[in-house]
RNA sequence: GCGCUUGUAGCUCAGCUGGAUAGAGCAUCGGCCUUCUAAGCCGAGGGUCGCAGGUUCGACUCCUGCCAAGCGUACCA
């Protein structure tokens, strides 16, 4: 509908163009808008307003020619010129109505759409460091991530989820060496365990499974492990230091296949866990993309290689920089350390000219809100290559703030209180987290409230759109309990019965699903569909109290069944995009 | 210090990318169940859109400057 009257505008601006009116140079962005207003008719258009000025008229004078020169419509019952200059067009009721009988028609298709067709996407988005289960606030950058991938597809793109595996680097060596300390401690030996290594409960697990599976064939007498290392932090040493020098022992005790072995036994252990969590929560990824392989296939070189060629490399007091800050970056970064390590920027330089090569027209990448100092970086990096910096998004999240009730809940590892995504997951439920974590704009500081989200009362907004969609069922099993049939054509003969004020406003919701979903994608704001779906409850939930559905009239009863399917069929494709059930009685 | 993000009702947040009288939920107050689920509905009060300028027919929206909060500012990942 919006698509017509804009024809029908560009139509009227081209002919005023041609009678000279309007120079026929200006190319005018012909926006209609949805009135706000019920005065204002159905839809609007400022157009008069926007070129007034160009074409030194007033603007009420040229909405009045531009009115004049507007084909006729039959959809169209009214041209109004109203307020400044807006012209508002008032849209045949019955042309609305049509929308429920195509909500029937398409049932789950209904809404979908083909504008990014043809084109390639890539979602990353969580890529959480594989050193222990993902927390609250990794379960925010899925809900959000896995929401715009799903709404890119619903709009014809191709997509390709990716998570971005750190396997590589002191963070993991951190890793090894805990698991490989917690498999001495079940070995028998009695150690002290580094301030600074990670204690969590699972690397414990890991360490148990890598016993049973390898026996004592990597146990070293614990003297010999601690034999010279530094001091920990608690003895009045570095802990960093500390820990380094047990890394350094580990590698020259276990020799390189060994550990290996069990720098992949921690990997994978941690990986799995993440990976299930993820599918528990509706999220399956297309990729699992490692930056080790980065360095085993020779990519990174070839970056550096390619940025050197472009003459943004040189050396400085023994390191290799980039440099950055001819690209928009505050400074120059280091990509090759003075000990000839590369940095892990060297290994996003090159996983981001990877994902160019693989040839996306869009690369959307999803970060924590702390890491976009980061941006400015690999954005000049990807100039350096020659690229396009529009094909990246980096949308970031905020982090979220759990409470309970009015306390804030304390997300320390130490305390052991509330962290991991999966305990939230069970504490609310898949469908309160997911809801929850995409209802509020993504760089939007957003506080968590777990008692909110498991209430189950008026206060919880899940339960209010779900509550929508098992009224609806409800009725229909009333009326199978009432012994009457639906008759569907019936009742898409007599839409135009269909005339409370309730139910005009519901059919106009009904008909904005397609533009919430496309605005939702491309703007990558799911939150959008949050609203709407909320607003879509709501207008059912008036009407619900206001008319009975299940009336004598076989003709308005049946009207009136076609009506709230259609809304039921909306709910559920909205939710159901977002992974939301929809149950069918609560 | 510099950079990014945020600042809208008592609280949590929307606000269609510059439009017409700034909206919703919670909380507060008052109503609605012998009729399809009251996890619902109807109504009332509640605002200097952080502050001050500017741009224009028109600004919560764009620009400048302040103020406040969070985050960032590594040869860590």
């Amino acid at each position: 509908m919006k698509q017509q009257l804009e024809s029908l505008v560009l139509h009227a601006v081209d002919t005023l163009k041609t009678e000279g009116v309007l120079e026929s140079e200006l190319q005018p962005k012909i926006t209609i808008e949805r009135a706000r207003e019920q005065q204002h008719g159905d839809f609007a258009s400022n157009i008069a307003l926007l070129l007034a000025k160009p074409a030194k008229m007033n603007p009420r004078q040229l909405a009045e020619k531009i009115v004049a020169h507007l084909p006729a419509a039959a959809a169209v019952i009214k041209v109004e010129i109203a307020g400044p200059g807006f012209i508002n067009f008032f849209i045949d009721p019955g042309a609305q109505y049509q929308v429920i009988t195509q909500i029937h028609a398409l049932g789950q298709q209904f809404g979908l759409s083909q504008v990014g067709a043809g084109k390639k996407v890539q979602v990353e988005f969580v890529s959480a460091n594989p050193t222990g289960p993902l927390h609250v606030g990794h379960g925010r950058g899925a809900a959000y991530g896995s929401a715009v991938a799903d709404l890119l597809a619903a709009v014809g793109f191709e997509v390709q989820r990716e998570y971005y595996v750190n396997d590589a680097g002191r963070q993991m060596d951190i890793l090894a060496t805990s698991v490989w300390l917690r498999y001495l401690e079940e070995c028998g030996e009695l150690l002290t365990f580094p301030s600074n290594g990670y204690r969590g409960d699972y690397i414990h697990e890991i360490a148990a499974d890598l016993r049973r599976e390898v026996d004592n064939e990597y146990r070293h007498p614990i003297a010999l492990v601690f034999e010279d290392i530094p001091a920990d932090a608690p003895q009045g040493g570095d802990k960093e230091k500390h820990i380094d020098a047990l890394i350094a022992r580990a590698k020259t005790l276990l020799g390189d296949k060994q550990y290996r072995a069990i720098f992949q036994a921690g990997l994978k252990g941690i990986l799995a866990d993440i990976r299930q969590d993820l599918s528990e929560f509706g999220i399956e990824y297309q990729t699992w993309f490692s930056e080790r392989s980065l360095m085993e296939d020779g990519s990174i070189d070839e970056a550096l290689k390619r940025l050197d060629a472009a003459g943004y490399l040189y050396e400085k007091s023994g390191a290799t920089w980039f440099a950055s800050s001819r690209l928009g970056d505050e400074k120059d970064r280091v990509v090759v350390r003075d000990n000839g390590q590369s940095t892990y920027f060297a290994s996003d330089i090159a996983y981001h000219m990877n994902k160019l090569d693989r040839g996306f027209d869009q690369i959307i990448n999803i970060w924590g809100a702390d890491h976009h100092g980061y941006i400015p970086r690999v954005r000049a990096a990807m100039q350096a290559l020659g690229a396009d910096t529009d094909k990246l998004t980096v949308q970031l999240v905020q982090f979220a703030v759990l409470y309970r009730g009015g306390e804030q809940v304390q997300m320390s590892t130490r305390s052991g209180s509330f962290v991991t995504l999966r305990q939230l997951r069970n504490e609310v439920g898949q469908d309160a987290a997911r809801f929850f974590y995409v209802m509020r704009k993504a760089e939007q500081h957003m506080d968590f409230d777990l008692k909110l989200a498991t209430t189950k009362t008026n206060e919880n907004p899940v339960f209010y759109v779900q509550y929508a969609h098992a009224r609806v069922c409800s009725v229909f099993k009333q009326l199978e309990d009432k012994n009457l049939q639906r008759d569907i054509p019936l009742g898409e003969q007599n839409l135009a019965k269909l005339t409370e004020a309730q139910e005009i406003k519901l059919v106009m919701t009904l008909s904005r699903y397609p533009e919430v979903l496309q605005r939702a994608a491309l703007q990558y704001e799911p939150h959008l569909l949050i609203n709407y779906l909320r607003e879509l409850a709501a207008d059912f939930h008036s009407y619900y109290n206001a008319h009975q559905f299940i009336v004598e009239d076989d003709a308005v009863r049946n009207a009136r069944l076609n009506l709230i399917s259609a809304v039921k069929q909306v709910l559920a494709n909205g939710l159901g995009l977002l992974r939301i059930n929809t149950p069918e009685a609560m």
